[in-house]
DNA sequence: ATTAGATTTGAAAGCGCTTTGAGAATGTGG
DNA sequence: CCACATTCTCAAAGCGCTTTCAAATCTAAT
């Protein structure tokens, strides 16, 4: 059943019933429902392939895998991809993944995706402190959003949370409960995000002149073996010299150094604080960490529908200023954070 | 640059045009390499939207988010769905995710799918043992081809690997190794694959007459926490009673029973044999655990890559037979297993 | 009754490709 | 030189929708 059977059923045109269906003002209300009443029960579906040439919109949003895989990365993408998808099909869009794949670079993929028209805006993830991409697509005249931001000026749309914000807030909690030597465990200092983090906790501990050795803070992929091995590096120092508190960027990282602690004696929320932060990925509760783990969360399967929305939004109204949405991370104080033990 | 400007460009006809770059044989050589040459040079790429407008065929290929989530399922799916995206890249095909949510049914994800002929296919993962899908799928007339298999007898095609001979094979070689308290920790029974593992693992026993009390297996969500509980549990018997060897279903779970073992004193490869599958998913290496794990291996990501093989195959050419392809699980002997301990 | 204005409907022209059915050009054997 | 097969090319008809522009109908004011 197409549209235009649907229309000689009818006996009205193709315009009107296409008006009536779409919503237009310029049909009458009578029209519209007997039209309604007529598709529902013919069970009629305009063809989005016809819709798609006629309108020049693909109806479809795309978002490439990260180039960087590791899992707590594809955890956190597909948590995101997640809340896009299902975001998505509320609003009929469709959700396509590209890859970089072999000898093809990412940036090839976009040029690809943007000649062939097959998307009508791109969502990048996992931006870097220097990323190309936001300025490639804008030069492609491709509409892109941003989970994340970067750390140049020109304008795109985004959405991000307040990473800075977040770890300050950490930061200003441990120096409040007295500790003095803090490390910061962050991600691989490439991504914006952690750049942020880091920023944040710097800033709380100087607002306090805060001294903050270097090998205090380090940055690698967010595992756990990677957390273990850095609170294992930084708590082989003497009792009075190393940290007696942990800021981690990711649950995985936490739960390396609560190992580390563990095997030189040291109780978290008792010898050590801990606090990290949290996506709210399935399975990786901070609720149920041991002891449960005071943390800055944020959840990104809600960033992953919420962006959608922002970017079908700019779609639909390109004359709008371009959306930049910046979200609180919660600071949920737990049991993994107590005062910093006397000296 | 559409095909128009491009053949009035060259001064041939659409057709012509068309039928050059799109390798029909009816066109000279030399034609097709002028035209192929003006393409390159004017950077034509055809529309999408015209194409799948004018035959009828999308390009592309539909999966959707599997139901239950949890963090293996979830790394699984990605690697998997990364086989996919990057092998239907490279035969031009589009990958796009649908996701039950809120109140819409998997089934009604798929009968949108097919009524909006979106996708020219779908790719089916997690099949249980009784699915309802595959039939869903014949009945809605759409192309399918599943990532595992079911039990029913209906024909449809598939991509599984060989978990019954997998599984089998791991029992064996304990056997083998004098080995006759072995416990199974499984998957969730109601997948298939699951199923299929238990079958093999029983056949292996069976055919030695060995005995498998019914606690000795065991199966739920692939998670670190369910394998520690499960050996803490089977661990806890007598010696004389308790299994000297695990078959596990992950390398996560593996992981939480190497945990159980430890506690106890016990040591995986002297005192506890230890065989995991490995989906080879990156980081999370049989090679780095400790020790060496004896698995049975085989790579998800590749299976993606091969499944959008056969589906297009099975598109282009739906004449030939339905594919169904089952793949040996390569059994690689590391340092968790050793001939059982003198009783 | 007439007309301007508002409301509602329709005919037709795309969107850019594929594909059918025919026609022109070329080659082959009698 | 002709009949015939073979090779190459083309005009035109869709695919199913949106959208422009024009026409028809209705309403209210003159």
């Amino acid at each position: 059943m197409n549209l235009r059977e649907l229309s000689t059923q009818l006996g009205l045109s193709q315009t009107t019933v296409s008006r009536a269906l779409n919503g237009f003002p310029e049909v009458s209300e009578e029209t519209r429902a007997r039209v309604r009443a007529a598709a529902e029960l013919h069970g009629y579906r305009p063809s989005a392939a016809a819709r798609r040439l006629a309108t020049g919109q693909s109806g479809t949003l795309g978002m490439v895998f990260p180039g960087e895989r590791n899992m707590l990365g594809d955890l956190l993408f597909t948590e995101f991809l997640g809340g896009c998808v299902s975001k998505a099909s509320e609003l009929s869009y469709d959700v396509t993944l590209g890859m970089a794949y072999g000898s093809q670079s990412e940036e090839a993929v976009y040029r690809r995706a943007v000649r062939n028209a097959r998307v009508d805006a791109m969502i990048l993830s996992s931006p870097l402190v220097a990323d190309p991409r936001p300025a490639l697509l804008r030069q492609l005249g491709m509409p892109h959003i941003v989970h994340g931001r970067t750390q140049s000026p020109e304008a795109y749309a985004f959405l991000d949370i307040d990473n800075e914000g977040a770890f300050h807030a950490a930061a200003k909690l441990l120096a409040d409960l007295g500790h003095r030597r803090m490390a910061l465990i962050n991600g691989e200092q490439h991504y914006n995000f952690a750049a942020d983090r880091e920023r944040g906790f710097r800033r709380a501990l100087e607002a306090r002149s805060i001294d903050l050795p270097p090998e205090f803070v380090c940055g690698e992929a967010m595992v756990e073996t990677n957390g273990h091995a850095q609170a294992q590096r930084l708590l082989g120092a003497p009792a009075g010299q190393r940290p007696t508190a942990f800021v981690c960027s990711s649950i995985g990282l936490a739960s390396g150094v609560a190992k580390a602690c563990r095997a030189l004696g040291l109780i978290i929320g008792r010898d050590v604080a801990l606090i990290a932060h949290d996506d709210r990925l399935h399975d990786m509760g901070a609720e149920t960490f041991d002891p449960p783990l005071t943390t800055t969360q944020s959840p990104i399967g809600d960033a992953g529908r919420r962006i959608v929305e922002l970017c079908v939004a700019m779609l639909q109204n390109p004359a709008e200023p371009l959306p930049a949405e910046v979200w609180p991370a919660d600071l949920v104080v737990r049991q993994s954070t107590m005062p910093a033990p006397s000296p």
